[in-house]
DNA sequence: ATCTATGGTATTTTCGGAAATTTATGATAT
DNA sequence: ATATCATAAATTTCCGAAAATACCATAGAT
């Protein structure tokens, strides 16, 4: 793991971890988030642990209702097809941008971006469940190397926000879908790499479609 | 004034209150903001202060550096034409949803949004420029209610922090585009009337490309 | 039996100050 | 004059406790 870069506070590094908590479902959706009990599980003070709170609630992955607290965000069947519909919409536009403008570093991200996924994909498929996490990382950084060449810093830090809401839903429904995606991913790079956008907007589309159909039956 | 309302906290209003003076450029992008200078300025604890501005800085209007403080979010050419694509880009998309899904409520509340819209128009023509901030709220509602009826909670959240932020923008450079502007919001009136999505969308691009314009050489 | 008041407990919100860190100041040596 | 380093001032970060508010059970009234 990484060490800590220099200058992290511990509402920082306590942040990452109560974000990834709520991402990766070990804090549910709908739990109440009582500061004298989260105070005792990330031994922070309950200020602290209220800036970080404030924060997750502008992130959407925390609601804060008037003087009555803070809860996990819920899920919902629709919530799920809204973020989906908007990770569609953000992350199609911007690979139209980032195939168009793309150079050889950017292809050397991607290739690089994709190989490491792909090692992750093979061990999941061999049962290695142990590398969940890892292997949802890698996943992001794949994407997030597909459209890093789209030149808009602030369409790619909303396309994260959503992406990472999106992300916790898969979670929540840790089915691996294994084989498929994995194909699904090497498509991508293929028509990254061609630069055809068409293809790669269809085949995330479907990506995307078949996710969440597997996380609302799961 | 408005009577506050039922479990409205300290951090809450002040959150507001600061919000407000970044988006009409009271605290002036780049600004240091010092903890003690604005517990003068707002009369709330430097905790609660803390609250706000990480609140502030994950709706990406201030910047949080490692142990150096926040500072008021800067701007720059780049980052407006950022902005303003994405804004394009969202509030197309979920035009085109509204206008196919919207029923007689809704064109209730796009002509009564205009209406308001319109009359501050008038008076800001005339030359009273004491309500630029209610013409901008009603700004703000006339485009809310256009894609009210897109049936996607996290579009219309995403779009309304999008917005907010070119609105700042807008505001830095608040010089009244004034006719042209009130012309371009009555013929988005007719076309989402007519639920003409491509002309609604056509002129929605010149109206956003025109403010952007605007903003960069004032 | 249902509803409203009352008091006690749990929880949240807010504050002021202590510890840690950065930034400014000035003295000394090169 | 410039650089280096110690020291002091300013600022941020973090905590624990006080004040405000919500929650719950019980009793009394309609």
């Amino acid at each position: 793991m990484l060490a800590n870069a220099p200058g992290a506070t511990i509402s920082d590094t306590t942040y990452r971890q109560i974000r990834a908590d709520i991402i990766f479902g070990r804090l549910v959706p709908g739990e109440k988030l009582k500061l004298d009990k989260l105070k005792g599980l990330y031994g922070a003070s309950v200020s602290t642990l209220r800036e970080i709170l404030n924060r997750l609630a502008s992130d959407g992955l925390v609601v804060a209702e008037g003087q009555r607290g803070f809860e996990v965000a819920p899920v919902s069947p629709e919530d799920l097809k809204e973020i989906a519909a908007l990770r569609q919409l953000l992350e199609c536009h911007a690979m139209e941008l980032s195939f168009a403008a793309g150079d050889m570093d950017w292809e050397g991200r991607v290739v690089s971006a994709h190989h490491k996924l792909h090692q992750m994909e093979i061990r999941m498929i061999g049962g290695d469940r142990s590398v969940t996490k890892d292997w949802k990382r890698y996943d992001w950084e794949f994407h997030q190397s597909l459209i890093s060449a789209c030149g808009s810093r602030a369409l790619m830090e909303t396309h994260a926000a959503v992406f990472d809401k999106y992300l916790r839903y898969q979670m929540i429904s840790l089915t691996f879908r294994g084989q498929i995606a994995a194909d699904e991913h090497k498509q991508l790079l293929d028509a990254a790499l061609a630069r055809d956008v068409a293809t790669a907007q269809a085949i995330l589309r479907r990506h995307v479609e078949a996710g969440v159909k597997h996380g609302l039956t799961a």
